[in-house]
DNA sequence: ACGGAATCCGACCGGTCGTGCTAATCTGCG
DNA sequence: CGCAGATTAGCACGACCGGTCGGATTCCGT
């Protein structure tokens, strides 16, 4: 790894945390710099432009999701039990991944809730994509039988993101002691629906 | 009114436009004494410092709220239909209230999520309360037999402000066409839930 | 109508922001 | 070693930020 590309990872390391803690918006250059050891316009020198250095720390707290909390369910059993571990790591992140603060990509859909421009145009497809793979954990639940047939892998999908949302309220904004207990129960009874039903 | 409350009141009523746009740390002075027809210090003499004005239009804000999504409840049927009637609302928040933009509550828990300060404090007062009334409007219904025996109403406040989090996320974010007909699908799954088991 | 108080203005402060530009320094290859 | 290119420092800019202050203006009870 050259010397340039090893300072641009210091830098993207140094703002996943920062956006963590935040948001994309606290990116600013010169805190970041000094994280980062260097000086405004050295860091300046390898994006070019604030929304490039968001695009960027956007892509590698991505990939750094992508590997902490969904790659580890290929270790785990198809269907619900793989489901179950990718909500249950998706709760504990980021901290799972080494990072302070919260969700970063909660507090980017507040602060680029309206203004246009790529940050908004890549986490878009972000969460997307991460719908899909919810929606495919979904569709292999019920091939396997463990979610009763007809369950709509994107109504679960959307439920499913629904209690992780209101987990990150209850836990990191209320700091309600009782919220993983909750969203644990909350879990258990949207995938337990309808199975009395069968 | 006097001169100096029919100002402050012109000041909160642009506040709170401005907050459900670009949030609680986007209420800048200058941009918001020109809207309010004043200039920046004239402005500043009403409140002091920007946490107050954050507090202040906070405050409104909670008003608004209160007149407008949770009042109408005491013109429906207790139980049940006062709980649809007042998630629905809900989901109307804050357009409802002829405010443009995205619910500003939610964007305060972002903005605020890692800053101590009064207008945290203030917010999960807020919270707190709002959930109480939901809690007690749940309540009522398991009395007047519309939802199950045994439903906690902790519990069902949890899972309800997360379809109502989804549902920003889905509508205002994701701009999914299909984000109101997917709530109310969970919502009424929700309410549905457990009612075979009785 | 008058005087004191409430209200508002305009100019200004120190600081931080993102963004350019140039010069110095460093790195790796021949 | 020496040179070319990558890398970083130094510096300055215009804009905006929250906040301050003295004085002008307006309001309102008497």
């Amino acid at each position: 790894m050259s010397k340039g590309t090893e300072t641009r990872a210091r830098i993207l390391a140094a703002a996943v945390e920062t956006a963590c803690l935040t948001g994309f918006n606290g990116l600013n250059l010169q805190p970041l710099a000094v994280r980062a050891r260097l000086t405004k316009s050295g860091l300046y020198a390898h994006f070019g432009s604030k929304e490039a250095l968001q695009v960027a720390a956007l892509e590698r707290a991505a990939a750094l999701f992508q590997q902490t909390i969904v790659a580890p369910a290929k270790a785990e059993g198809a269907g619900l039990p793989r489901l179950r571990g990718v909500f249950h790591r998706w709760l504990e992140w980021p901290g799972r991944a080494g990072l302070p603060g919260h969700c970063p990509f909660f507090a980017a859909v507040v602060e680029f809730d309206h203004d246009e421009g790529l940050v908004r145009a890549r986490l878009t497809r972000l969460f997307r994509d991460f719908q899909q793979v919810i929606e495919q954990l979904v569709a292999s639940a019920v091939r396997h039988g463990h979610l009763p047939e007809g369950t709509s892998p994107t109504q679960f999908a959307h439920e499913l993101l629904a209690l992780r949302y209101a987990h990150h309220w209850a836990q990191d904004f209320m700091r309600d002691p009782q919220a993983m207990m909750r969203t644990r129960e909350a879990f258990a009874a949207l995938v337990g629906r309808g199975r009395n039903v069968i």
